[in-house]
RNA sequence: GCCCAAGUGGCGGAAUGGUAGACGCAGGGGAUUCAAAAUCCCCCGCCGCAAGGCGUGCCGGUUCGAGUCCGGCCUUGGGUACCA
């Protein structure tokens, strides 16, 4: 008999896939569409374990479609432009377009044979000119919509290496190169105008049914609308210009708890005040070196700097309060000036305990008491408290109710007036580098910003400079550094002029792909019938660590493409169904030297008796589950892997061990086990096929199984529960293992197996299903469907409780009457000992379920 | 700091509010074999001779019944707007 040989079957049958062209979306109006799309990768040199099960949770999806009737758009491309590219250039010289398109090469070719049923024809590179040129369309198009602008906007600014700095450069303040202090740096950048779609966006969550509950929740938080109160302290002899402080607060109601006021150091009084204080001129300065990510600011000592100015409450003017510069507050949300309640604000809190502060509550709890001076009091808004310096409202009430019956009352009396506000922010696009997209616009000493014409698009990035290739060993912009590239004609005026320097952020680039695999070679963005033929994507599926910014860029991407004409208005959501899978994890192995960590490969390392031990017998520390890393020499190479296995095994695995949405960790013997198992299948099906047994009584009993098989795996398949369609199989193949039921059965029940093996183990499937006599190829044959009368079972096994813990069980028919299972259940031996004549309290009878009898 | 998750045997994990531990790994026992590999069969949460008791990160609550729902913690992971 022969072996199963995968570095046999996997290259036959992905040349049989390949040549009859199984997995070429061609667009077909007799058939309904399915659009499955794993997130692209980042072409960072060699594929992960990571990607092979984020493919394969994806595979699975598009084989399973196509078995049941769809006409399946499966693509693959790579999220090219970005940082990784830069650094490498910089570190080992080279060029970032040859670095980038070697490593794509390279990962396609380490791709291709996981098997994957992908349309080849359709993959590219956000680096390609055709791809970035059609952005550079699609830009110039949300221009002229109005969808984008310019503003000043802070940077992480180098001043050794003269450079801006990306938020993960910045380590402790200084930049990761040149260890200077970073500075915050002012620039004219672009942004497109997000916050126009702030509502939409967040009312829009709702309609996405088949998106995780947690990412539409990150995603409301983020966009974080809220409802407050925009007034005004009136200030007392400050510099000209600044009678009124405007402040936009969420607790109107604590109003009359405030304490002090407070000012970003980038609000414009502050920069008024420290022209003539030097003192505040050193901490504004001081608190502008912080880095700009919202982390840092918020991890920050809460520090701030009293101005000696003051301003008159409200609703009492001959009270007066303080204005302090705080490091913690934000001058892009609000007015970049709050007021502070520290009674019932945990930041207040500690900032009124470092200065000084009056520290004033506006409610108590119903029950209880609260010392104020000791601790903030922060119930939720929901619940209800009593109020002992009321606004206005009832004296007990929600704090939402407080809220909108203040707003109310400040409208009526003329102190300011509700508003709506959002978190979110506009999208900053601009990036001082290189390799990324062009932003087509050129700057003209006599027209000012203008928009680079159409038919010049799309505006190349330039390889070299003069004949030689661009020197990335220089920080800074290349393209700003160029002696030629900048120099162009104005489109409107013809007069000399100069590029815009800056490239678009790499998330653009992801913003779109997936509206233009659906036309890929087009000379527009996207082409009208593709798009509205193969849009939306039914299934997307990609890491958690997107939940946020790559979604929704998408979405207002999305909309964008649609106000511009290049998407229909049923694709303002492009994603039906969201699925977020977790990392590959691996072990490390680790000991110490000279107390430093010593990270061992996992073939340096022998396990057994449930410790790790190196060849010398030295014991190892095993760390579990950790993210795979390269310093950490816990990487699984998915080439080893499938030279070793082969792919189905590799595929098997990854879905086997784990949830989808959870982590897996990848073992050794996991892997072995992984073989081990297809191996037992193939020899299965040999059996089945040699043997030639008659039609027995047990043959009912095989296929019941079969159907039930069938009916759970589906199930499985449909709800990204691989790994329970995994433990079903592994079932299914025990009870064929072991049936003794007659060839004929045996036969049809293996050829099911293998297609439902078939999404998972394609190509052991197509040779199980060749060795069986099925017809064609597994991938192009129909879903099997489930017999519901086969699934019907006749009897219940019922778990007997007495309160509320198993003491015994009873098997009854199905149907049988509630009664009659009360009567057998008291007469049950268990339940006659527990109760000892007594009658019981409560008797719960669950039908088909349980029955719990309270004594 | 803030937002979102996750935590169950030696390990990965299973379980519409209804028998906690499916399935797999590791481990133990047996069959087969001259022997081994491969394969096949059985056992396997903890304590206890047993009856039984205890068990899903910790503390409390709701319920006839909680891994599952609610409140409060702890730990780990993701995001935090220039990593992708």
């Amino acid at each position: 008999m022969q072996r199963y040989d995968p570095a046999l079957i996997e290259p036959k049958w992905q040349k049989v896939w390949d040549e009859a062209l199984t997995f070429k979306a061609i667009r077909s109006a007799d058939k309904p569409k399915y659009y499955v799309l794993e997130m692209f990768p980042y072409p960072s040199g060699r594929i992960h374990i990571g990607h092979v099960r984020n493919y394969t949770m994806g595979d699975v999806i598009a084989r399973y479609k196509k078995q049941n009737g769809f006409n399946v758009l499966h693509p693959m491309g790579f999220d090219a432009f970005g940082m990784p590219a830069e650094n490498a250039a910089m570190a080992s010289g080279g060029h970032p377009k040859d670095w980038t398109y070697s490593n794509i090469d390279t990962m396609v070719e380490q791709m291709k044979p996981l098997g994957f049923g992908l349309d080849w024809s359709r993959m590219f590179a956000t680096c390609d000119p055709e791809y970035y040129g059609q952005q550079q369309a699609l830009f110039l198009d949300m221009l002229q919509a109005g969808l984008v602008y310019r503003k000043n906007a802070v940077v992480n600014w180098d001043p050794v290496d003269m450079t801006v700095l990306a938020n993960e450069q910045v380590e402790n303040g200084r930049g990761w190169r040149s260890g200077a202090l970073v500075e915050r740096k002012e620039l004219t950048q672009w942004f497109f105008k997000i916050s126009d779609f702030s509502g939409e966006l967040l009312d829009a969550l709702d309609s996405l049914d088949d998106w995780p509950a947690k990412v539409k929740l990150m995603q409301a938080n983020w966009i974080g609308r809220s409802r407050g109160l925009q007034f005004a302290f009136s200030t007392i002899e400050a510099p000209e210009g600044f009678d009124r402080i405007e402040c936009y607060t969420t607790r109107p109601d604590t109003l009359l708890g405030a304490s002090f006021v407070g000012i970003s150091p980038d609000h414009p009084l502050a920069r008024a005040l420290e022209e003539e204080n030097a003192e505040l001129a050193a901490f504004n300065a001081d608190c502008r070196r912080m880095g700009t990510s919202e982390e840092e600011l918020e991890k920050a000592e809460k520090r701030g700097f009293d101005t000696g100015l003051r301003v008159r409450h409200p609703f009492d003017t001959a009270w007066e309060l303080p204005v302090y510069v705080a490091n913690f507050i934000l001058m892009d949300y609000g007015t970049g000036a709050i007021f502070g309640c520290p009674a019932h604000d945990a930041r207040d809190h500690e900032f009124a305990t470092k200065y000084g502060l009056p520290i004033v509550a506006t409610f108590t709890p119903l029950e209880g008491e609260h010392d104020i001076q000791a601790a903030p009091f922060v119930p939720m808004k929901s619940e209800k408290v009593r109020y002992t310096r009321l606004v206005a409202g009832e004296e007990e009430q929600t704090g939402d109710a407080a809220v909108e019956a203040a707003v109310a009352f400040c409208e009526a009396n003329g102190v300011g007036h509700g508003v709506t506000k959002y978190r979110l922010r506009d999208w900053g696009l601009s990036r001082q580098r290189y390799w990324g997209c062009p932003i087509p616009v050129v700057h003209c000493d006599t027209c000012g910003v203008v928009p680079e014409a159409k038919e010049n698009l799309p505006v190349l990035l330039p390889y070299d400079e003069g004949g030689t290739p661009i020197d990335f060993s220089i920080p800074g912009n290349p393209l700003d550094r160029h002696p030629t590239w900048r120099d162009c004609t104005c489109p409107t005026c013809g007069a000399a002029a100069r590029r815009e320097t800056d490239t678009m952020d790499t998330f653009v680039d992801s913003s779109w792909y997936f509206a233009r695999f659906t036309a890929p070679d087009a000379d527009t963005p996207t082409v009208a019938e593709d798009a509205a033929y193969w849009m939306n994507v039914d299934q997307y599926i990609g890491g958690i660590e997107h939940a946020i910014l790559h979604l929704l860029y998408s979405r207002f991407f999305a909309r964008a493409m649609n106000i511009t004409g290049h998407l229909p208005e049923q694709c303002r959501e492009p994603f039906n169904a969201l699925f977020t899978q977790g990392m590959v994890t691996h072990a490390i192995y680790k000991t110490e030297k000279d107390g430093r960590p010593v990270y061992h490969y996992p073939e340096e390392v022998e396990l057994r008796d449930g410790g790790a031990f190196l060849a010398d017998g030295r014991a190892v520390e095993i760390i579990p589950s950790a993210k795979m890393s390269k310093s950490k020499n816990n990487v699984v190479d998915p080439v080893a892997i499938i030279g070793q296995y082969g792919a189905d095994t590799a595929r098997w695995f990854v879905l086997s061990d784990s949830p989808p949405e959870r982590d897996v960790e990848w073992t050794a013997a996991g892997a072995e086990a992984a073989h081990r198992h297809l191996a037992r299948v193939w020899r299965i099906a040999a059996e089945v096929v040699a043997a030639d047994a008659p039609a027995s009584a047990e043959d009912e009993a095989l296929l019941r199984e079969m159907h039930k098989a069938i009916h759970d795996v589906t199930l499985g398949v449909e709800s990204f529960g691989f790994n329970a369609a995994i433990a079903k199989l592994y079932g299914f193949t025990n009870t064929l293992s072991k049936s003794q039921a007659g060839s004929g059965a045996k036969r049809q029940a293996a050829r099911v197996l293998a297609q439902l093996m078939s999404p998972m183990t394609p190509h052991l499937a197509e040779e199980l299903w060749q060795m069986l006599g099925g017809e064609g190829l597994i991938a192009n044959a129909d879903w099997p469907k489930a017999d519901p009368a086969m699934l019907v079972e006749d009897t219940v096994t019922l778990p007997i409780q007495v309160n509320g813990k198993r003491r015994g069980e009873l098997t009854v028919p199905k149907d049988m009457a509630k009664e009659e299972i009360e009567k057998l259940v008291l007469a049950h031996e268990a339940v006659v000992r527990t109760l000892d004549g007594a009658a019981p309290k409560k008797l719960i009878v669950v039908p088909g379920r349980i029955v719990n009898v309270v004594a």
